[in-house]
DNA sequence: TTTATATTATGCGGAACAGTATAAAAATCA
DNA sequence: TGATTTTTATACTGTTCCGCATAATATAAA
């Protein structure tokens, strides 16, 4: 019951603070990682705390005490899964691209997220939640929801940039094709989930991106 | 443990073939259907065989003889969402009708099937299922992938007749347009789940249908 | 009536489940 | 060295799970 890992030091260089007790055997944000992974293979209903328990190399109670319960843990790997995500997109939003390349760019990132994982494609975890866990749970689904909007946003700044420097025509509605890049994403994601081969998918992502913006 | 709707005969009029034993105390369409809503409700994993039990009326061991495991009855339960699925749009598709019109009803009728449910919004089935169960279960994947072939070409017969009738620009690609639609479909189910509420969801067909028909 | 048949009703059995209590272990501090 | 603190490891509790075995019940046929 360890995690296979060697242990490396939180901040490379940074001098350990020497805690009191035993030490802990795992390093939360590995664990936090492998919990993100059967979350998103599974779903939360279908994977039990004895999964986690293996998937993490950590013992029950030492994931109580790390993560809280189950909901808990699922609720802090959608945060992980939601950082890692922005972390993965962040650089093409934040660069100055024309804006077919910048579509390109996001839904190529999009699909290796979607589209990785060893048991078959993971899809995406926003998606997936809502699916499954937002209708009931009103915490769960203000994270969901605050996904959704996140990703609206971004998109429609990258169009109504794209429109003021020229690349649109003026009837262009940044909004509008802001909500049809995020169900383009939405689409490829249930899809992907579906072992729809990439192919297909940016197949997808090209015609849709040809209607966005003109061809 | 009996169904509290009165049992009125298959088809009216037919007389009942006088079966041996003793008579059954549910209808399977009706216990079918109550399979229905709590799979919507909850997905498969969340659903248990003593819910299922209580929804139906139906007894563990009557379950298993009519339908089978809890995976069989799901797949059934998934049949019977896809045959009311078609038969609420199939009007729709069959009418020759102005392509505006047309999309505006599609959609419509899909936010009324997204939207209902007592316990919240149950979404669209295949897209909950792709979600869920179609990663690991390839049964179960080729039935939804069937549900996304099927609507896919519903759209793309529509555009196609909407472009031979002049309704479309020469440029338009028909099977483009259907894939945004399709998607468009996919983004309302998904956003629908996470309670958004319906006047925001017509406003991203309003705006989808302007992009994909013209304004 | 009796027999055969089809269904309902009850409840068992073993596994898996979430969460926790308790004890052992490994470190620091005095 | 011994006390304190923090974590790990084990195992327990009570529940829920799925599937089925068995018995009771209700009908048609003989």
């Amino acid at each position: 019951m360890v995690q296979k890992d060697k242990r490396p030091e939180a901040k490379p260089g940074s001098v350990s603070p020497k805690r009191r007790g035993r030490p802990r055997a795992y390093q939360p944000e590995i664990a936090l990682g492998r919990a993100l992974d059967l979350f998103r293979k599974d779903g939360f209903a279908a994977t039990s705390l004895d999964d986690l328990s293996a998937a993490t190399g950590m013992n029950r109670p030492s994931l109580y005490g790390a993560f809280g319960d189950k909901r808990e843990l699922y609720i802090k790997s959608y945060a992980r899964y939601c950082a890692d995500a922005r972390a993965a997109m962040q650089e093409i939003f934040r660069k100055e691209l024309p804006i077919r390349k910048r579509l390109e760019r996001i839904f190529e990132v999009a699909l290796d997220i979607y589209l990785s994982g060893d048991a078959g494609p993971r899809g995406c975890f926003t998606v997936m939640t809502a699916a499954s866990e937002a209708v009931a749970d009103p915490e769960i689904r203000a994270l969901v929801l605050e996904g959704f909007s996140e990703l609206d946003k971004a998109f429609a700044v990258c169009f109504r940039l794209a429109k003021e420097k020229g690349e649109l025509t003026n009837s262009a509605d940044p909004v509008v094709l802001a909500q049809l890049a995020s169900a383009t994403i939405h689409t490829i994601a249930i899809r992907a989930r579906a072992r729809v081969p990439r192919k297909e998918l940016e197949a997808i992502v090209k015609g849709s991106i040809n209607v966005m913006v003109g061809v």
